[in-house]
DNA sequence: CTCGTTTTGTCCTTCCGTTCACAAACTCCT
DNA sequence: AGGAGTTTGTGAACGGAAGGACAAAACGAG
């Protein structure tokens, strides 16, 4: 369920507003999905609410957490310290909702003896290495595009089974590995067709 | 159809290795999709290949690019010159796929007279004046999330119909308006549930 | 010109997510 | 204690996307 995250969002933010309970039609319009529906999604994970009071704010974010996984904290690299990369590695978010950048890295030879964001980056040919000295199992790639099916395809050997692709190519990998893509290009394309439409409609 | 880039893409690669025809099944599984959805989103738009031949690259990858609005290039304006938007301001792909960065605004002071990517940052204030005067319809907004909703609401008021967030909060804008929301943390959640849920099967 | 091959375009079935609607469960007030 | 008012959890209806399957169309070989 992609929606969990949101509503653990929404949730975090009454917890710093100090609400302690909540009711379906309250998350819902917080996080702009329907009642229903949210209530739906909830009750997949259990009955965690009372009847006509609603939802306790804490305990139910801890029991989305649980699901999603977030009770611990995921070990995260990230290759291709460029442009995005550098970013990314200074995203203060990804620390305070469950992920943990253990290593940055790169190929090119410049970037030797450097640091980002209080972290070495570090030569991608010691990727198997510090992937099995960390346990990690989530990797991002912010490569250019050429480079990243043989970043992934390093990856996946060195025992990395979910990665977080931002260069613009559509990875293959093996069963099991699971690869999110985010496109920016892609996004602002989807804006500029609805633009179109509404360019068409009105004159 | 949020497919239609992504074909858009392939096409494109397609065009640089000279290929002048492909079929149905080549595009799908340069694409990752399954080919008879892939024949049933092209004919939306039309009947634009031969039976027993496929489609013409070039011309497919025309009225495609004629559909999702790509004939002409977008300004864009990017709000929130930070860690994100200095990446955003520095990608050469907007520019190579129909998208042009107009200008670049931010409300801090301390960016006065600096330029990122050769563009000048100017003040938050001149948002009107540079949406008026360049006819920007497509926003980004790379600001914090406090000041995404602000930032929205500006925008919208100076006339823009495209938001595109990378803030993680919920944008109300009115009808009309169109968002679509980046967010990363949310994505690296997505990974982390199967990841999880892997981790419950195996031991 | 005909037949076999290839590939499109589309009908039809299946499936999944969304939404409605309502009984069950709980609180609060009298 | 009982009734009025809330709010959850879920059964059922709905809608639309996805995929299988195949007839129609184009092409080329003989
Ligand atoms: N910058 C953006 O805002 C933005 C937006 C959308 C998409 N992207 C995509 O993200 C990717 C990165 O973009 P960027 O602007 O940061 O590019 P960039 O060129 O600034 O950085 C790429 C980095 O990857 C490194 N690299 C190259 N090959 C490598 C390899 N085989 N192994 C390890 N590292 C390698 C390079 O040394 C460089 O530091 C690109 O695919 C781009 O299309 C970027
Ligand atoms: N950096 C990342 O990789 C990353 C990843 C995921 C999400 N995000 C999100 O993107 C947004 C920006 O992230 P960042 O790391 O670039 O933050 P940042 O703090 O580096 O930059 C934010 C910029 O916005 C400007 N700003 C603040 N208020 C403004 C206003 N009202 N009007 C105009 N400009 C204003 C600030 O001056 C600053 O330059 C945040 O919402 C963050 O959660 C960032």
């Amino acid at each position: 369920m992609a929606r969990l995250p949101i509503y653990l969002r929404a949730l975090s933010a009454l917890v710093e507003d100090n609400i302690g309970t909540c009711s379906s039609e309250d998350l819902a319009t917080a996080t702009g999905v329907n009642s229903a529906k949210l209530r739906k999604d909830l009750s997949y994970l259990g009955s965690y609410g009372t009847r006509g009071v609603g939802y306790d704010v804490d305990y139910l974010r801890y029991q989305i957490a649980r699901e999603v996984g977030l009770t611990q904290d995921w070990p995260v690299i990230i290759v291709g310290i460029g442009n995005l990369g550098h970013a990314l590695a200074n995203y203060s978010g990804f620390r305070s909702r469950g992920f943990r950048v253990v290593a940055l890295l790169d190929a090119a030879p410049e970037f030797k003896d450097t640091e980002v964001a209080g972290l070495p980056v570090r030569p991608f040919v010691e990727l198997e290495e510090i992937v099995r000295a960390q346990s990690v199992s989530i990797g991002v790639i912010s490569t250019p595009a050429q480079a990243a099916q043989d970043v992934a395809d390093r990856m996946v050997g060195a025992g990395i089974t979910s990665i977080l692709n931002f260069a613009p190519t559509v990875l293959s990998v093996p069963e099991g590995v699971d690869v999110r893509k985010v496109d920016l290009s892609i996004e602002l394309q989807i804006l500029a067709y609805h633009e179109q439409r509404k360019a068409e409609v009105a004159p």
